[in-house]
DNA sequence: TTTATAATGCGACCTTGTTGCGATAATATT
DNA sequence: AATATTATCGCAACAAGGTCGCATTATAAA
């Protein structure tokens, strides 16, 4: 299963990658030029996420959202990225806070995926 | 809209009360004895969120929990639960760990709802 | 007991995300 | 450069989770 360079892949990362922020399938289909049907889309970023580039967090709306993060670049299938995302309820941006969290768990319990969203409202929003 | 005792009202938090957990529309279902319609149950538990009786959160499955925290009774119209969740992937438990969590977030950013999963192994899975 | 109106059940609907499959195109091979 | 291989794409269909409109039922007040 060799990855090829394609068209789509190079536009989805770009546009990721030019955001800065986590994305969600529907912004990435406004911001991108060519016209890339939604399953490739999604299919590519799921892509992305097997090989590190880039991970994903779902949220407090339900929906997935993808972005590429310092962290992630150079530590391949790092599941566990365990910092804050923050969701501007107003402008619908959505942030790596780049802030690793150590969250304590009880005795026994293992963590295998760090899901932490907080939404409220941005600097530029508030 | 004054609420109204209803047979459904009474069945379903005392599902979820005596489950001690944050449950999903369909383990609610499940749990219950009488056939109760899935609009109907989704109703019930956003008024019960509503009231401040029960609080929501989004599992990185994208499933809506419901749950009785502690936290809950007495405050009422508190959105933000700061407390981490847990989902089990084995069980599908989803609990409150009872540790509030103060986040420091960035200037200017106001935070109005936490949406805090941790998934893994519970200890009694794990 | 009658009345006003929350709450219910049913069906239809929407959104998000996934999958199967034939067509297309990126890479490897000759 | 031409051909073969197969990853990727586009389309359509599907599935799950959740919401909404509306006629009916049932709670609680008069």
């Amino acid at each position: 299963m060799k990855r090829r360079n394609t068209h789509s892949t190079a536009e989805i990362f770009e546009v990721l990658k030019s955001s800065g922020n986590a994305l969600s399938h529907d912004m990435i289909q406004e911001n991108i030029g060519s016209d890339i049907d939604r399953a490739t889309i999604y299919r590519v970023l799921n892509r992305f996420c097997e090989d590190g580039k880039v991970h994903k967090v779902i949220g407090d709306d339900g929906k997935q959202y993808f972005a590429i993060c310092h962290n992630c670049s150079g530590k391949k299938q790092v599941h566990s990225h365990n910092h804050i995302h923050f969701r501007c309820l107003h402008c619908g941006k959505v942030e790596c806070l780049e802030r690793d969290l150590a969250v304590p768990l009880p005795e026994g319990y293992v963590a295998k995926v760090h899901n932490l969203v907080i939404s409220g409202f941005c600097n530029n929003c508030s």
